[in-house]
DNA sequence: ATCACTTTCGGAAACGCTTCCGAAAAGAGT
DNA sequence: ACTCTTTTCGGAAGCGTTTCCGAAAGTGAT
């Protein structure tokens, strides 16, 4: 083999243009072997293994991962499927996934699925994208009929983010953070506790009641206080909606003099119909968020935190404990925890 | 629901676990046939082909990729590479090019990329996956062995966000956005006016000039002002970061009366220590940033809005185009716009 | 040397599809 | 009725791997 390499890499001008055979050919061994040494399996004497991968370096010679997949049927791809990529929390979510996943040498297939469509699209077309060995609802619950698809495919379901029941999956538990965040207002001595409640009208599972809605209602409950239905009001899941719910609550003959918020990003908005009014955070009106967007830190918001990319990350390792048919837990939910800055304060006539 | 389908269901338990041949045997004709009728390819009875698709829709049954990709020569996946997923602006466009590209029947695969070894792990890698049909940096630059790369496995490369200027592809023209910015500030009459630049540690082939660097040189210039280099903080892209920054811009025996940050985050980050020195936005100090980040709108911020997901919608286009050959524009660069809200104003003592 | 293993390796059969090529069938034109 | 086309379809050869199975060769003990 007089420099082979560098002869052959001109020869093939195109980087995984040889095949298997040609490795096998130029190695002076059966395409078994080649194959073995190339997948580092048992069986192959170190010496010829070497010789294989060298040429195969040198020929810049990768496996073709079709005929790979054909062979041994099917391994390696997992779908992640999200309502949304454009919003901190998913992105968040995904990014904690692929980590994981690719680290471990999966594909990740990315697909949205936003409006009622694009979900009966999914679902419909999921199975010819089969052979995904698995699937990962990032922060959306999946419909009866869909999950009745996706059970006779035959893949695994995780869920990641979200509060999916049904699938194994990691999560937060919202009505915890939800309550961090109420029971928080209560101790600074509010009375008076609106909130604004979102929905994502994308997401039309939505009919369990959230939980950071109960969380709000047996916050006040336990605090033996009285639910005043104008206080809340439910919206698009949207900073500018919020801003409009926050006038709402301010033009009320009483208002709230602190506002829980189903997330940063609504608080946000709550914030700015405020300053616009001329009333000041927190000397005037307590805002509170869910998230720890990590603009929260910025604007400093007191929000509760949830870990987002961590929900991501632990919900791949289950994912693939699952994969390798290795025990897992079904459910495991991570902590929240309450970040006080500056926009909660004690009301002003306490 | 004891009909038709429901028969051959029980029979399939899984989904797609039937194969072409199957549904040839069981519709009377050949597997060429099959195949004809199931990929609507030309040459096949309207009644036979309608029989096919029966049969295949009864038994759930779907062609499978990988062995239709290798028969065929590997068509149908695109990989997008991205530096972050986390922020909204690589999310947006994301979101662009996925809804594109999926519409397009590819698949898409989502590789992050973030540090330096990453980097390196994805362009050794690469091949390994290879057999996609093109690859989409987005917002990051490629350097020229990763370029060679490319190159050498033949597939085609766009450039969606970012300021690449050797793939084709999509972007606004920094420059422009910055210099609006800068004007904006200028026309209110500011002279003073503070820069707080961002890099990406993580991207190290950010040695050519950023756009919106020059554009603050050139701004400055044109208007006959002094660039006192006092006045330019260089930080890492982050809001804290930012907001460090601008403690120091404060404690200048002259600060600035106006701060042009290059991202909202930044900006954000900058007018969290202006508040917390008590002075006011805007105004004591005027803050425009650049983006409109979803979260600009939320917080009054000024700033100079640059189309994101629209980004990544034209790239996909522009990708598509290519695929089929058809001749397509090498670089369409977007326009920016300045959003004038409540963060600027005339400076105090004009 | 012989025997019983253990390694190392090659042949060949899948894997599930696409597509070239040619044959049979069906229309068209005269 | 008889060619000449056009349509429709089947046979079969790949596509590039993996893996089962058995053969050959190497190892150590007897």
């Amino acid at each position: 083999m007089d420099t082979v390499g560098t002869a052959s890499i001109h020869f093939s001008a195109v980087a995984g243009r040889s095949s298997l055979a040609d490795i096998a050919r130029l190695a002076g061994v059966s395409l078994a072997t080649a194959s073995r040494a190339m997948s580092n399996s048992y069986g192959v004497a170190p010496a010829t293994r070497a010789r294989v991968l060298r040429i195969a370096e040198e020929l810049d010679y990768v496996v073709s991962p079709e005929a790979s997949r054909l062979a041994r049927g099917a391994v390696g791809r997992v779908a992640l499927v999200v309502p949304h990529v454009d919003r901190w929390f998913f992105g968040a979510v995904i990014g904690g996934l692929e980590a994981e996943l690719s680290d471990a040498g999966l594909d990740v297939l990315l697909y949205h699925v936003g409006d009622a469509d694009d979900r009966r699209d999914f679902f419909h077309r999921l199975p010819a994208r089969r052979k995904v060995d698995a699937v990962v609802v990032v922060a959306f619950e999946v419909a009866d009929a869909e999950r009745e698809r996706l059970e006779r495919m035959g893949v695994l379901v995780v869920a990641a983010g979200g509060q999916d029941e049904v699938y194994p999956g990691v999560r937060i538990d919202d009505r915890e953070a939800g309550r961090r965040a109420v029971d928080h207002l209560l101790f600074l001595g509010h009375r008076r506790i609106g909130m604004i409640s979102a929905v994502d009208p994308d997401q039309p599972v939505a009919a369990r009641p959230h939980g950071r809605d109960q969380a709000y209602h047996d916050a006040l409950r336990d605090a033996g206080l009285p639910i005043d239905d104008e206080l809340v009001v439910t919206i698009e899941w949207s900073g500018v909606a919020a801003a409009d719910a926050m006038a709402a609550l301010l033009s009320l003959r009483s208002p709230p003099t602190a506002v829980y918020c189903h997330s940063d990003e609504l608080a946000l908005g709550a914030i700015r119909t405020i300053r616009r009014a001329g009333l000041r955070v927190p000397e005037d009106l307590s805002v509170i968020g869910v998230d720890d967007h990590p603009l929260a830190e910025l604007t400093d918001l007191t929000t509760v935190a949830q870990p987002a990319r961590d929900q991501g990350v632990r919900a791949a390792h289950l994912l693939l404990a699952r994969l390798r048919g290795q025990g897992s837990p079904q459910h495991v939910v991570l902590p929240t925890r309450l970040v006080i800055r500056r926009s909660t304060a004690p009301p002003r006539e306490v």
